[in-house]
DNA sequence: GAGGATGGTCAGGGAACCTTACTATTCCTC
DNA sequence: GAGGAATAGTAAGGTTCCCTGACCATCCTC
């Protein structure tokens, strides 16, 4: 309404955005359809396989969501799902051949962006950003 | 997909969540019936008043949806639009009554939830952390 | 005053996400 | 162990969000 731009919320989120645009930038030149939803779920499903459930809870949507994304990631060759071996309820969702690809492509892309910032903030200031950053992470992210 | 956490994109991420996650709670504990969609534009709006185009391009969607948002915000008294005396094609958006009421429910959060996270951090990084933020909009926000 | 740019709306459709309800499996407790 | 509670996930149906494409009105420039 009125928060003159100083909203440290607001500040947070123009580089978030400006990331995520790049990186979905990238691999939409590459020819993966990704949507903005499908990249946020794919981001968090972890090397050794993560459960539905916490990926909804990490992306912070209803597991029936994260359901249906992961249906969609799937059917495209980005992820797969496979038994728990450990809960016979439970399927992991890994990352397949076409989400690796995804990965490899997006971690430069991360890289330049930082880099980017870094050149324009400096090495010490971009350090002491990232430091702040994780620290705040143990107050905000409920599941840090 | 294995982005080990640090990437610093996420990182902006979580704590700017957060802070729109409280915020948006007060508001509807107090009877505010705003979509987080709503709350992202409304957040927007100029007191003096906005153009459809600019709020629109600032949240980065079209027009269409922009005007879609307003169309319900206006419905519920948030916003107004009167038309704009310098360009006959154009219409102002501005806060209404029930949006006014929003921005000071709004404002002790946003001060609390900084607040907290001064503590967190110390008065020093928490400065710093504004100051790395703000000049990193200068390159992030293609509307600054 | 014609042509192009800009501000905005209308129509239609697809994606994302939610609530409610359900099955299958595991954990816990007595 | 044998219930019952909790947990992992799916199913169905609806709302919200947001997009593309097409269009009208007004402004600006030459």
């Amino acid at each position: 309404m009125d928060e003159p731009a100083q909203n440290t919320g607001l500040l947070l989120f123009y580089p978030y955005r400006a990331m995520e645009t790049r990186v979905l930038a990238v691999l939409a030149e590459a020819g993966h359809e990704v949507t903005l939803a499908q990249a946020r779920l794919l981001q968090r499903v972890a090397p050794g396989g993560s459960r539905l459930t916490d990926l909804a809870a990490q992306a912070q949507v209803t597991k029936q969501s994260a359901g249906s994304l992961v249906d969609q990631l799937e059917a495209r060759g980005y992820v797969e799902r496979v038994p728990d071996p450990r809960d016979g309820r439970a399927r992991l969702i890994r990352p397949a051949r076409r989400g690796l690809e995804a990965a490899a492509l997006a971690a430069p892309v991360v890289a330049a962006v930082e880099a980017e910032w870094t050149a324009h903030l400096g090495e010490e200031t971009m350090a002491t950003l990232r430091a702040a950053l994780t620290r705040l992470r143990e107050i905000t992210d409920p599941w840090a």
